[in-house]
DNA sequence: ATATATTCGTTGCAATCGCAATGAATCGGA
DNA sequence: TCCGATTCATTGCGATTGCAACGAATATAT
């Protein structure tokens, strides 16, 4: 008996991810030409207020030069500021311009929307992949 | 109330996969130095036989020019052989060696040994999360 | 106090990726 | 039958990625 590609999870995983990222670029495409690092550092300082690349790179799964990378172009299409930190003058201040905040709204309505959408289609298997992916990613 | 990237299902989703295929491959690093379009290949081949790049591009989710380099890096490596297509001479006949047959049996006991263990750390969630990815997947 | 080690952000570089173009082969319609 | 459209695999190329190296700043140990 051969080995299915198909039904190995990592496998499945990785084809489904790719696919909702596909479509919920789509989604944003429209208000915004974000790459999905841009988006990741976007919307996690939305959240966090200001922070360090070092903070988001920790927790946003980005290796800290594509964190670096987006943090430059963001900066330049004005939806961020970068500053220097009071005391450690290693650390670069991270924090969305009033722009970015408002550009952050809006794509905060089309992804929760976008999400709501996918829990639609889930079902009643929503909370459970919601408990497996929180598993996996510690593992 | 601002939007929270770690509650959000395509970001989760994609760490996720991230996390699960470096954990794999860290496994089967031991038995091939594959990279994931490699494994791929080598495995859906393993499971349907002799078929055409187009084929694999079409089930794989690899864009052909993957699928294209992916085989001659195998090939070169002595995993498969390249063969024209009897009556149509567009199409290139992919197909394991002995060597490469060798080398999935190893594989993919240790891909469905890397299953089991993920289905065990799942527990009850495991069926929903199978349910839930092919929702997705096809969505 | 001073030298060594560590942390931080950026940059260089090679490898990889996706898309489009190419060339060969086949198909389909007039 | 013959010519344009289509299909197939490969290749080129620009963009993206991950890793390692670097320089600046700070922490640590003696």
């Amino acid at each position: 008996m051969s080995f299915q590609l198909d039904e190995f999870l990592p496998y499945r995983l990785s084809v489904a991810a790719a696919q909702i990222s596909r479509r919920f670029a789509a989604r944003y495409a429209q208000e915004a030409g974000l790459t999905i690092p841009e988006w990741r550092v976007l919307a996690h300082l939305d959240h966090s207020g200001a922070v360090s690349v070092r903070d988001i790179h920790a927790r946003v799964n980005l290796d800290k030069s594509m964190v670096s990378r987006a943090a430059t172009r963001l900066e330049q299409a004005g939806l961020l500021r970068k500053d220097g930190h009071r005391t450690d003058r290693r650390l670069i201040v991270l924090e969305l311009t009033d722009e970015g905040r408002d550009l952050m709204l809006r794509l905060g309505r089309i992804a929760t929307q976008f999400q709501d959408e996918l829990l639609a289609e889930l079902g009643k298997d929503g909370p459970a992949l919601r408990r497996a992916l929180a598993q996996l990613s510690d593992g």
